[in-house]
DNA sequence: GTTAGCATGTAAGGAGTTACATGATTTT
DNA sequence: AAAATCATGTAACTCCTTACATGCTAAC
């Protein structure tokens, strides 16, 4: 349960969700939102679409004949089942959910999902990352007993890290805050965008 | 030039250059200097060592007998040319050396370097950061002229993305100004640990 | 007595990159 | 006249993970 690759077919499905796209403008939106240092190759993206097709996640819309380039541009829509399966991976638990991609491709299409799921979602992040900061301070004890060398730079390294992520903590809470108001002020909400 | 695979090599060299150890010592500090998600399994890790063997980077030290376990631990250390592979290495300005991992490790062993070379990393660093906010507020200017669906959340990770990113940069300037207030100090410094 | 940690390794497979192939149009 | 952007695609390769195989000792 679970691969991996379903990383970036949510993305595409979510992006989908919101509109019929070609390949190539797919490609710049997906870049935005993995945002950082990754940058998606067609590579990698056209033998993905390719293969939702084959899985009926996704169809060829009519296509627009040609307008800036010799080659037609394929335009890309969600089928049913495709949406479906946006919903089902958004609101999935897996242990994968909570890395740093799938977490903030999931955030980036919070808005097409329910009040539920972006708790389950944030908490699970939060909590993912508190285990991490544990599990350093666990090994700063360690390394009290036997001073293992303690060198500069890599002290610094970790401390500026750590900071990252205490701060990471902190916006996440703030947002499962501001999620849990809302959640009092309407009893049951009508969410689904 | 610059294989991906040389990071973790880097990393190896980089630990085995400050004492001999054995292969799963070597994978609980490696996870200690990754940090954050990535956890180096042994299937990679092992592997690794076998090929740095073959290529007479690292060799095994006379075999410690058998602490705990019933089989024998091995223990590497760096020969010669191991030791002038990582201070190459170390130096290195190719495109893959200011990615997340790859600037991360050189950073840990900052104290093995000269002051050159640390600014020179550090400066690369800052630049690569500073490019990703240009194009990120590029994006956003392009986004204002069409006004293409603004999403209150995929509004805020950017948003706190490009927070934690001029972050790092306001660091990385700390450190730059420090490594050139040494370098103020003493005309010609003997750097090297 | 069962779980966790120590310790090394192999085989199969997944997810992605790089390099290649092709070619028109717009900007510099 | 060159470089960038538009637009799609394939083949080879790389790096890494997962699952398997083995077995001992210490802690709970």
């Amino acid at each position: 349960m679970a691969r991996r690759g379903e990383t970036i077919e949510l993305a595409v499905l979510g992006l989908l969700h919101e509109g019929p796209l070609h390949g190539y403008e797919l490609r710049k939106r997906l870049n935005l939102i993995l945002g950082w240092g990754r940058l998606l190759s067609y590579g990698s993206l056209y033998p993905t679409l390719k293969k939702m097709l084959r899985e009926r996640l996704i169809t060829e819309v009519d296509s627009v004949p040609a307008p800036v380039t010799g080659r037609p541009r394929i335009v890309y829509r969600v089928t049913d089942a495709g949406t479906a399966e946006f919903h089902r991976l958004m609101a999935e638990v897996g242990p994968n959910a909570w890395e740093d991609d799938a977490f903030g491709i999931r955030f980036n299409f919070f808005s097409s999902t329910n009040l539920e799921t972006r708790l389950r979602v944030l908490e699970g992040r939060r909590t993912r990352l508190e285990e991490r900061l544990a599990r350093v301070r666990g090994d700063l004890e360690g390394e009290q007993k036997r001073p293992v060398r303690s060198d500069h730079y890599a002290i610094e390294l970790r401390r500026q890290r750590v900071e990252a992520v205490e701060r990471e903590v902190r916006w996440l809470s703030d947002l499962i805050q501001a999620e849990r108001d809302r959640q009092d002020e309407r009893g049951t909400a009508p969410q689904t965008s």
